[in-house]
DNA sequence: CATGAATGAGTATTCATTCAT
DNA sequence: TATGAATGAATACTCATTCAT
């Protein structure tokens, strides 16, 4: 009569999660086999299959967990008092000191032009992210704080893909120290929003785009 | 005991590197199998390994050509009459228009942690054009046309990093006009090396940072 | 320690064979698996097997159930005032309009080969029908109304083989007419019976060889 | 430069396809793997697909040749100067005599009903040799030998499936003498095709429906 | 009585690679 | 130079069955 328990069941699934993760950031996306994660995972070749319904159905809900995460902790960044610019510059500072992260999440990337449960994901997340973005700089051009010329939609993308060109940066010279890339990003973001250096106003927005509060 | 003819030899060479990369623009670097790459080639399976010992040798002779190829078209820009700027930005404009080049490229940066030899190429052809870039902005900073605070080496992996940016951009969201995004990206590095943003001429820039000496 | 209460369980259990009928019905004796029975049934895996020991078990109380079935109704037509004729005849009308039932059959048939278990059941049920048949011919003949040549055990298995035939039939071609064969087969069934084709009065036999004695 | 030799190929393929026949005639069409079948034909897992594209494609191509060699033997029996009837009985004779080759076309015809590829040759096969029947039938119609009431089409559909009725038979009961069976089956034959017992002229037809050169 | 977790051998199939000709 | 035959380990996934609760 015991009915099934949900909480040991999702606890049971996040560690067979955890050890995919760690095995597609070991081996790549197609490079680690289901055999490696339930090795990893310690659990039977079958077992697997009670969690989930297939190995592209372990790499979508990885995939989605790990995009939540790094969307999450943005949106914190964002509304928790800091500015767009802080909040983007704390994920770029974060991500790229994990080059298996990034090459990972360039695998993800290449896969959701041929998976489109992936490019669901990718892009679901992808757009949210834009979207807050470019609600703050709304915010902040209403405020008078950042150039009203600047079109919101694209300056959300290029910032955002600032993000991933940190992520490549790490990759293609991983020696390097990517604090200073990554100050400056932070420079061109912040000439980016600001009221446009040529026209009068430069030097105040540096110091603005921040307060954002809105959700 | 025919001798073999090198040139013959090189010419299907050529031939079946083309083939191959058709098929893992298509399919994806492991999603691309041997069998493919004859097909499309015309040739037998057998016949594969007189030319390249491994499918490994196949990729990697592949992301050789196909970065030789990016960096010595970059190189033309550069020396043929062009600015960095305008040389980084007609590579900007040209990949993000073919996704498919764009998921091949991630998915040879994600390669590139896990093959050493991928790794050599990646970084090497990527020194290279970083290279360069940082010449010409030191020539610049010679010129007194680019802000000599600036440091040359970051500046370049900088620059270098929007073009993989671009090429992200195009992935995160097919359908949106990238042209925007490259216009944006245009005006970011254009204020980055400008003498100083603050000190209203940023055109100047735009056609000084040329002319740079030989490889 | 409740002690089981065995009309319960046997409810139960007729409940899960049914339900494993269904599902052998639409997906074949193999193609049907436990976890799709128990998913019919309702009831967990695991349980499954408090009523039953395998999954051959199952295959074997779903054959003996459904044998018991044709045979049981294949006596009543018989001893209900009907011919064997008509008994025959009720039972080879009913098959084939249900190919999946006829394709069922088949597959039990093919699998006695290899299953002594289900030898076991087939065998016991079809000599059960063919001795009934049998017993009802030499009833005939003692009455004079069926030819006194004929075998009655070898003429028991030829009307027997015709009910197979009409499920073969059906399967052959399945959007046929086929009232016409099972009206084709009764004339048979009839001319072979009847005291002698040659001797004029055929008609007399139909309605003659029934009455026989208990099992 | 050595192109393929299609003899070879299709030596090899046969050997495969008898192996594999001895396989499902062992095991069953589900019952028997590819591992077995490899094993029986000495070729090691992955060399079985370069002669087949799947599992099914065997079993198509098993079945195809089965049924070939009936429908040409049928053929032959009825060109060859012989009666329908006794074609039909040199094919009821032979097949019964091995129960395992029934068990297996039995396994054929379930399939047909989930598989479209299987149901195109059975119906197929079948088709052309009920054509044939219904052919030879017509064919005495026109000399007067056989009953003229007779529908060609449902007659043959009859006969035909006497063929399967016997095999069912020798499933039913293995012990049985066959023999005895197939006799009443031929007297059965006889008498449908004669121009009827109860209208005058019967022992005529006994001896006639043969001779039939047509196509 | 009943659950769902867990097993592990087994499934068909793929694929980079080698070999004989 | 070139072929297609052949390999065998590996792949994702299934399934009847057992077990702890």
């Amino acid at each position: 009569m015991r009915k099934i328990d949900p909480i040991k069941h999702e606890k049971k699934r996040q560690e067979i999660l955890a050890a995919a993760k760690r095995c597609f950031l070991r081996s790549g996306l197609s490079g680690a086999s289901t055999a490696q994660i339930c090795a990893e995972a310690g659990i039977s070749p079958g077992h697997l299959y009670h969690y989930f319904e297939s190995k592209d159905a372990i790499i979508a809900a990885m995939a989605d967990a790990r995009l939540e995460g790094t969307s999450e902790r943005f949106k914190q960044d964002v509304y928790g008092g800091g500015s767009v610019i802080s909040a983007l510059l704390s994920e770029i500072e974060e991500q790229p000191a994990n080059p298996a992260q990034s090459a990972l999440f360039f695998e993800m990337l290449a896969e959701s032009r041929r998976n489109p449960e992936m490019a669901k994901i990718l892009h679901g997340r992808s757009r949210s992210m834009r979207n807050l973005i470019a609600e703050v700089i709304r915010h902040g051009q209403a405020q008078g704080e950042i150039q009203p010329e600047l079109d919101p939609e694209t300056a959300a993308m290029a910032i955002f893909g600032l993000m991933d060109a940190t992520k490549a940066v790490s990759l293609h010279d991983p020696k390097q120290d990517i604090k200073k890339i990554t100050a400056l990003f932070k420079l061109l973001v912040d000439r980016l929003l600001s009221s446009d250096a040529k026209t009068a106003k430069p030097s105040r927005a540096r110091k603005s785009a921040q307060r954002s509060r809105s959700a």
